[in-house]
DNA sequence: GCGATTTGATTGACTAGGAAACCACATTGA
DNA sequence: TCAATGTGGTTTCCTAGTCAATCAAATCGC
């Protein structure tokens, strides 16, 4: 007798999760190409925008808003400090809190950060209709809210 | 004079790349915990569905099946078969090539982990209509498409 | 007022990935 | 034949993120 064939299961690429994946994966390096020449990555220009126009703001408000843990944040502000980007203050009143802002370099460099996200957004989601991107991004945003992912950015 | 506000940008969460990479994030991560009972990662699982029912197969193919590069399979293949997962066997013909091939343990497991993929699946997306999800399907492949995304899994 | 708990932030260990350098072997050309 | 080139894999270094442990400071109970 020979061995049994392997049960059938489930086929990888039939998995919305692993396609989201893929294009998610995708779309992130595409951006990531675009920033190099500024000397900035994909996660940097998040919180770059995120506190582009905003009061200084403590890490864990940045983290939760962004929905990163605290400790992603230490490190990505440590890497934008080192790239005078960013400063981070120790708050008077609490000893423990820090607020994190960007410096006037930081907020000089966002517009053109953003103009390329703009154009990044363009090249992979420009086959598609406006209506088509409006829809992807409700279904976007409905499975966001079912699954709870409080990533608020920048409100 | 007040100094000049900051111009005004494109919103963070306007861009459909940074929302698409939240959802995306959070599937992974949800995938990842109902994983983590087997002892196995996101990544791993994606290696060991490819190779469940292949011949076996040289990490270079697997690499460009999975979109990933030689290096990450290398590393992941690692850990595979630190876990008994997996078999890495030198050529016979090619002293270079080699092959990749699950053990009887990896191939046991896959059929549980595919539940597993099946579940997540239906966690995160199992708000949508039937209709929705061929539509996010299609919208997906039709960005994969036109991006050149090569990732064709287990074909 | 002082111990116990909570909270803000950092750090260490780990998975996950790309880019580029590198090594060993194969192949091709003069 | 032998040098140049090409190719399969690995390794190193970096970003990116999680979790868990840790530390200091604040706050809460009594």
């Amino acid at each position: 007798m020979p061995p049994a064939p392997p049960p059938p299961v489930s086929d990888l690429d039939a998995h919305l999760g692993f396609r989201l994946r893929a294009v998610s994966n995708h779309v992130s390096q595409a951006f990531a190409g675009k920033l190099a020449g500024q000397g900035v990555t994909t996660a940097e220009w998040v919180v770059l925008r995120a506190l582009y126009g905003a009061p200084p703001t403590p890490p864990s408000q940045l983290a939760a808003r962004l929905g990163l843990t605290r400790g992603a944040i230490t490190r990505l502000a440590d890497r934008l400090i080192a790239k005078a980007l960013l400063t981070r203050t120790a708050s008077a009143e609490d000893k423990r809190a820090q607020t994190l802002a960007l410096t006037l370099a930081g907020t000089a460099l966002v517009p053109a950060l953003a103009a390329l996200a703009d154009q990044n957004d363009a090249d992979c989601f420009g086959l598609l209709t406006p209506a088509e991107r409006a829809g992807l991004e409700d279904l976007l945003a409905r499975i966001a809210t079912h699954c709870r992912i409080t990533a608020t950015p920048v409100e």
